[in-house]
DNA sequence: AATAGACGTCTAGATAAGTAGACAAATCAG
DNA sequence: CTGATTTGTCTACTTATCTAGACGTCTATT
């Protein structure tokens, strides 16, 4: 295989090389449990040497896709790519493959005074705060999700308060009257996750990250919630749902 | 600022900053037609030499997102991006914001025995073969999205005909007698481009892509078009329209 | 138990990336 | 027109990455 140098790309060999493998891997070329070419076979087949190769599986390793086992070789770890929903009433807990144990965490809230110009005007908001709540998802017990919510602090009174109580923004929303919303708009983006995203997902710097940003609002149209989701691209697919319109 | 070592990442400090540059460039951090840090600013910023500086910002200019101008500096310039609308009834032409000259161009079509697994399934093949349809969608004469398409042979006799004549997918269609459908399926994912789609869009290697795999189905709900799209993620965002169902 | 095959670790040398600084050429303000 | 500022180009040097190969350790098979 003829393959990029480094010098055009920016990139170092073994990071290619790494990044090949793991789309290999995702997309089922290697498929989970079985062996990984030795060592040397992938050496002879990128053309590079041993010690090489041997960096660029540390980052699959770092990343638990492979394990290495001395003397035996290296082996796909089974591994799931999360489907995630979005549709009309959908929240981030709700994935698609049963059963995972998905977990919400709000990390922390704030009131702020000045939320970023598209949080305003998305919210309406005119000038008026906006209660700000960071949460992180969790799928078997790795981070797959860094989310930010805004709410319009006139709309939803003391949901900081109770979110401290019940630790769960969808209960929160309960305690102050809220049962029912919809998904109005939602925008899907791909970029590189920056550093603060990469640490709390536990991502190896570089890492592609899935952005949607949505509003969801009441029944009658008024606009409650904004929420931009960081998902990580390696484990997570965006499932979009046409259901709901079938009966048309 | 604190920065990333490229030993850290596997990235070229000169590809980071890049990066970084590019996103805040996107982001409008920097906005259109305005004047960008100097390079010396940059490399004090960075905390590398100028050299390295003008690399990063070498393939800005590459990317046709800036323009340097010697002795004066290097300016932002004018960009859009591009929002792709995702709902029932839209096509690959349809963008959101007006007015774009948007054109799409098969470059290649063929009738393929053996297509692969996703394909197969999402049409119910059933062993049957299926016409694959290559093409790219321009806006303003920028490519911005790579398409793969597969249509079962037995629902559109003599499309590749068509597409012939017409150079048109949708008028090929329309010429087999197939004039409505609706998106009944859809996932977005995102990755790194391979070397072929970073080709065809005249990307740098690197750079990451939306994908989009969709199915667009007869009235009846027979599945008529398995369809992958590759779009430029640095340029395009996807906007998931729920203006359908307002109505409900 | 012997052995081949695979991963684990190390040192030395070659190549590429980044730093450092000097100077040229173009632009712009005064 | 003059001078300060900014991009353009070049050479020498330093540091990191990659190659090369030897040798060790572990595992599975015969």
């Amino acid at each position: 295989m003829t393959f990029l140098t480094r010098s055009a790309t920016g990139y170092s060999t073994w990071r290619l090389i790494a990044d090949q493998l793991r789309s290999e891997i995702v997309d089922g070329s290697f498929a989970p449990e079985t062996k990984m070419p030795t060592e040397g076979e992938l050496a002879d087949r990128f053309g590079v040497h041993r010690n090489t190769i041997r960096q660029s599986i540390a980052v699959l390793v770092e990343e638990g896709l492979v394990a290495r086992r001395q003397g035996s070789g290296t082996f796909v770890v089974p591994h799931t790519l999360l489907v995630h929903r979005i549709g009309l009433r959908t929240r981030l807990s709700n994935s698609a493959r049963q059963p995972d144990a998905t977990s919400n965490r709000p990390i922390a809230s704030e009131i702020v005074a000045n939320p970023p110009q598209e949080v305003a005007s998305r919210l309406r908001l005119e000038g008026r705060p906006a209660l700000q709540i960071e949460t992180v998802a969790d799928v078997n017990g790795t981070t797959i999700a860094r989310s930010t919510a805004w709410f319009d602090v006139a709309l939803t009174p003391d949901l900081d308060v109770h979110l401290r109580q019940t630790r769960s923004v969808t209960k929160a929303l309960r305690a102050v009257g809220i049962d029912d919303y919809v998904r109005t708009w939602s925008a899907v983006s791909a970029r590189i996750a920056n550093r603060v995203e990469a640490e709390d997902m536990n991502l190896p710097s570089g890492s592609i990250v899935l952005v949607v940003r949505s509003v969801n609002s009441l029944l009658d149209g008024t606009p409650l919630q904004y929420t931009s989701t960081r998902f990580r691209a390696d484990r997570v697919e965006l499932d979009i749902d046409f259901s709901d319109l079938a009966g048309h």
